[in-house]
DNA sequence: GCGACAG
DNA sequence: ATCTTGTCGC
C-alpha cells in the first residue's frame, strides 16, 4: 500500500508542526456511508515496552464472511506481520497517530491491495481536531477506517444501557463524532466514531458485527494479543 | 488557573 | 500504554 502523494508527510515533527498537519488532514475526511457487508479487512495495533523506547507493531489481515443467522461476521485470519521498532514521539493526548502510525507503515508496505476497511483502537473524528489514529490512518492511505477506543478522548455522552448493543450519541460542540456503544452485557462501553470512507452509523453496526463474545471487536483483540506476546518474548530474549 | 486527556 | 493480587460479580 502506497500513501496518497499529497498528503505524505515527516513524523519527526514538533507539536506545532503536528498541529498544522493535522489541520490540513482534516479537510480530506470523508464520511459516507459504507456498502456493508466487508470481506477482506485489516486490524491494527501497537504495545509497548516500559523500559527503553520499543514498540512492537502487529497488522492483522482477515477475510470475513456475513452470517445472516448470527448477525455476526465469522472471520478467518490471513495473515499476521509483526514490527519491532524504536518509538520517535511521546504519548501526547490527541496526537497519538504521530506515535503509532511511523511503526505501522512498514507493515502497510507489505501489503499489496487496499482492504476494504481498516479497525483502529483509537478515535476516528471524536478528537479535538477532527483527526484522531483512525482518521489518519484512512486519509493518508485513502482506506476505509473506524476508530475503535476503549475510553473517550473528547465529546458529551450519556451513560448506554447495561444490555449489549445500547448505544448513545457522543457529541462535540452540539454535533454527533460518534457512539458510545455497549459491546457486551454489563462492561465499559467502546466509543466508536468514523475515521474516513465511513460515517457514524456504518461504523457502529459494523463494530457490534465484530462482537461475539468479548468487550473488544475480535479483529483487534487478536492483533492486540499478539502484540503483547511479541513484547513480552523479546523482552525474555534480551535478558539472556 | 484548573481539570480532562485515545494509547 | 505498562505494572500488579486478590477479589467481586455474572
Amino acid at each position: 500500500m502506497k500513501i496518497v502523494e499529497d498528503r505524505d508527510h515527516r513524523w519527526d515533527v514538533t507539536i506545532p508542526e503536528a498541529r498544522e498537519i493535522q489541520q490540513f488532514l482534516r479537510t480530506q475526511v470523508i464520511l459516507r456511508s459504507f456498502y456493508q457487508p466487508v470481506r477482506r479487512i485489516i486490524a491494527v495495533d501497537v504495545s509497548y515496552s516500559r523500559f527503553d523506547k520499543l514498540g512492537y507493531a502487529v497488522l492483522g489481515e482477515f477475510t470475513c464472511d456475513y452470517d445472516n443467522a448470527t448477525g455476526l461476521y465469522n472471520i478467518q485470519d490471513v495473515l499476521f506481520l509483526k514490527r519491532t521498532g524504536t518509538v520517535g514521539f511521546p504519548y501526547v493526548p490527541g496526537y497519538l497517530s504521530f506515535r503509532e502510525i511511523p511503526m505501522l507503515i512498514p507493515l502497510f508496505e507489505q501489503i499489496e491491495n487496499p482492504p476494504d476497511l481498516i479497525l483502529v483502537d483509537g478515535a476516528g473524528i471524536a478528537h479535538p481536531r477532527e483527526l484522531g489514529l483512525a482518521s489518519h490512518l484512512g486519509v493518508i492511505f485513502n482506506v476505509p477506517t473506524i476508530g475503535c477506543a476503549k475510553s473517550r478522548l473528547i465529546g458529551e455522552f450519556l451513560e448506554p444501557l447495561q444490555r449489549k448493543g445500547c448505544a448513545s450519541t457522543l457529541n462535540m460542540k452540539g454535533k454527533q463524532v460518534g457512539i458510545v456503544l455497549r459491546s457486551k452485557d454489563r462492561v465499559r462501553p467502546l466509543f466508536i466514531s468514523p475515521g474516513h470512507l465511513t460515517d457514524v452509523r456504518t461504523s457502529s453496526e459494523i463494530i457490534l458485527r465484530f462482537c461475539s463474545k468479548y468487550r473488544i471487536p475480535e479483529p483487534l483483540r487478536q492483533v492486540d494479543a499478539i502484540s503483547k506476546e511479541l513484547r513480552c518474548e523479546t523482552s525474555k530474549q534480551s535478558m539472556e
